[in-house]
DNA sequence: CCACCGGTGTAACAGTGTTACAGAGCAACC
DNA sequence: GGTTGCTCTGTAACACTGTTACACCGGTGG
């Protein structure tokens, strides 16, 4: 009967998702991990739903201060984005914790307070540097999910592969760089950079 | 002993998610709705995977072609965009099911083909093309998909409202903004042509 | 001593996806 | 007609999941 407390349930779930990821974890094979019987995960945590919360908080705190470089709105603006982007690529179980979750909690990562920051600097205030800012969360946040989504994708089904190879006959490297980006971080660059000069434009 | 067939099953499946969520939907409900054990719905399908793909390739193939508008390259891939997004937008049940199977489906929409034939209309070719192509696309899902989230989005923990009150002091309207979108429309369209006119530019 | 309380364990409930196996019904062939 | 074979359905189970009612144990305060 080893006591256990909320800080080692946490540490031991972040390990087990570390392991073998968000879907493999339970609230038993967590007891299990832990010599103990799963009453008392729930006396400790409470609930399966708010135990996940906390590890994405964890995660999310873990991440630390988002670096901002450059000396133009836009680069610093560029830069925050590509910080967290890789921030968020580096923790390849933030993923899925997240889409377990809710996307939500992408929202509020650190990033949020620097954004707001560069914004009204650059001189963008009320209605429009907050949807600035959602703009660009939403652009960082959909590209990242995406590109690892995509990542591991399974076969295409036949009608896909049959336009695919149509195409390929006019384009055949446009039909190869539909199945996988070749350089991520560029087009992410490029996409936030255009993003953004029209925002702060 | 109705016999049942895949379709019905699949017709069945559907009506349950459009009426109570993915979330909602087993096997069992499922065979209780049809009046019929699981085993047959196994012996027909195969795999709730399956099922599932298969309700997300119904409701991908419903949604029809997308509507194309504009003179310039720009504007008419700005309107393949929000064609694009409001489609999903008014099938809410494509989320959920979209979230559940894995997000690579959205890439495979109608819209592909469009946005290929557009871009290579504007004059890309090869990898540039390919990589516009789906900078648009990452941003549409991105969008819609966090757009959708943040909709019914619970309340937040302390710290951020915390934040945000302070922030309040500095700039009320700015504060507001951030907790909802108040135009998603406006905010959609400013980004995807601030994307595209710098991919085609 | 005894009562309380924080923490644990046992065992169950209700639900999930999935499948081994036994049949029913029907068509085709000898 | 009898028999075989195929399609489809039902029963019952396996191995899980999250969650909880309840009993119990160990220590601390009165």
């Amino acid at each position: 009967m080893d006591r256990i407390t909320r800080d080692t349930v946490l540490d031991t779930a972040m390990r087990l998702v570390m392991e073998s990821g968000i879907e493999n974890l339970s609230m038993r094979k967590l007891a299990a991990e832990l010599g103990v019987a799963v009453t008392s995960i729930y006396w400790h945590v409470g609930n399966r739903d708010v135990l996940v919360d906390q590890l994405v908080d964890r995660v999310i705190a873990e991440m630390g201060a988002i670096s901002v470089d450059g000396s133009t709105p836009v680069e610093r603006v560029v830069s925050i984005a590509r910080s967290t982007r890789r921030k968020i690529l580096e923790r390849p179980h933030l993923v899925g914790l997240v889409r377990e979750r809710g996307l939500e909690s992408l929202m509020m990562l650190p990033a949020r307070k620097a954004l707001v920051h560069e914004m009204t600097a650059a001189g963008l205030r009320g209605a429009r540097a907050g949807e600035a800012v959602q703009a660009v969360q939403y652009q960082v946040a959909g590209f990242v999910m995406l590109e690892r989504a995509l990542e591991n994708s399974a076969a295409e089904p036949p009608a896909v592969d049959e336009w695919r190879a149509e195409l390929a006959r006019d384009d055949a490297e446009l039909a190869d760089s539909l199945s996988n980006v070749t350089d991520g971080d560029r087009l992410f660059v490029l996409s936030v950079r255009a993003l953004v000069e029209s925002l702060l434009g």
